[in-house]
DNA sequence: ATGTCTGTAGTATACAGA
C-alpha cells in the first residue's frame, strides 16, 4: 500500500472558503481529503470544485443537500466503492424527515476511509442530542471491517477533558457528556485509535476555535476534529498534527484541518511498531 | 460582550445554526 497524507477540515462552507481550500491543497498536498460542512448541493460543489480538484488530479466524492451540512472525500489515490450517507442512519426532527448529509465513505489507497459531520446535539435536553447519540449508534455499527477502516471528520465530542480549554464552562454541555464520549470510547473498542492524541499524549492540541472573542488568539479551543484509524493504518502513522495555520489569516474556517501520514504498509504481517521519529518534531502551541 | 461567521430570504436587515 502506498504511503498516504490523510487530511480532515471542516471547512464551514467550502464555497466561501474556496480561496484558502485550494492554496492549502496545493501547500500541504494531501493525497485524500475529508470535508465537512461544504454546505452545498452535489451540483453546485460539482460547479465550483471539479475543475480546480481535477486539476489537481483528485477524485470526488461529495454528498450535500444545500445549505446546512455536506461531507466530502478527495482522493488521488484511489477512490472506490462509494456510500452516501450511514446504513439505517437516524432522521432529524421525524422519523420521515430526508436524511442529512453526513457520512460519505469511500476506498482509498487500501483504506476504508469515512467523511463524517456529527450532529452537533444543541443542548442535552434537546431532541437533537439524542439524534446526535443515535447517530453516532449508526456510525459505530456501520463499521464492517475495523482494521482497515479511517473514520475522520468533526466528531462533535471532546474526548476528554484535556481537549477542552476550560472543562468548567462545560458543565451541562453537549460534546463533553458521558454518553457521547461512551459513543467515542465504542468506537475505541472496535480497535480505532485517536492517532492525534496517541502522537501528542500531553500537549495543548485544539482542532476548533469559536470566531468570537479572539478565541483563537487566546488559543482557547477544543479538540473535536478527529482521525479513527484502525489496526493497521494505526500501525503506519509517521506523523499526526493539527494545521493551525490554516486557522489563520483573512477568511478562514473556525477549524483547523488535522493531517496524518501514513508510511508504506510493510509486506508480509505488522508486527510490532515502534513509533518512528514524527514530523513536526515542535506542535506549536501559540498563534 | 450574546463579542463572529455562515447561508437564506430578498433588497435592508432579520433569522437560525454553530
Amino acid at each position: 500500500m502506498p504511503a498516504v497524507r490523510l487530511a480532515t477540515w471542516n471547512v464551514n462552507s467550502a464555497l466561501s472558503r474556496l480561496p484558502r481550500l485550494l492554496p492549502w491543497l496545493d501547500e500541504r498536498a494531501p493525497d485524500v481529503v475529508c470535508l465537512q460542512e461544504t454546505k452545498l448541493s452535489d451540483a453546485a460543489f460539482a460547479e465550483a470544485f471539479d475543475a480546480p480538484l481535477a486539476e489537481r488530479g483528485y477524485a470526488v466524492a461529495h454528498h450535500g443537500e444545500g445549505r446546512w451540512n455536506g461531507v466530502a472525500l478527495l482522493s488521488r489515490v484511489g477512490l472506490d466503492d462509494v456510500e452516501r450517507g450511514l446504513p439505517a442512519e437516524p432522521r432529524f426532527p421525524t422519523p420521515d424527515a430526508p436524511a442529512e448529509a453526513r457520512a460519505v465513505t469511500a476506498t482509498c489507497g487500501g483504506l476504508r476511509v469515512t467523511s463524517v459531520y456529527v450532529p452537533n446535539g444543541r443542548t442535552p435536553d434537546d431532541p437533537h442530542y439524542a439524534y446526535k447519540l443515535e447517530w453516532l449508534a449508526a456510525l459505530h455499527a456501520s463499521v464492517s471491517d475495523p482494521g482497515s477502516a479511517v473514520i475522520a471528520g468533526d466528531m462533535n465530542v471532546a474526548p476528554t477533558d484535556d481537549d477542552l480549554w476550560d472543562p468548567s464552562l462545560f458543565v451541562d454541555s453537549t460534546h463533553v457528556t458521558p454518553a457521547e464520549r461512551g459513543a467515542l470510547a465504542s468506537l475505541r473498542e472496535l480497535g480505532l485509535h485517536d492517532v492525534v492524541r496517541d502522537r501528542w499524549p500531553a500537549e495543548r492540541v485544539f482542532s476548533y476555535w469559536d470566531y468570537r472573542a479572539g478565541r483563537f488568539h487566546q488559543d482557547l479551543g477544543m479538540r473535536i476534529d478527529l482521525v479513527l484509524a484502525g489496526t493497521e493504518p494505526a500501525a503506519r502513522v509517521v506523523a499526526a498534527w493539527i494545521d493551525r495555520k490554516a486557522r489563520k489569516g483573512k477568511g478562514p474556517s473556525d477549524h483547523a484541518p488535522v493531517i496524518v501520514d501514513l508510511d508504506t504498509a510493510p509486506d508480509g504481517d505488522i508486527g510490532p511498531v515502534v513509533p518512528p521519529p514524527s514530523t513536526p518534531a515542535k506542535l506549536p502551541h501559540r498563534a
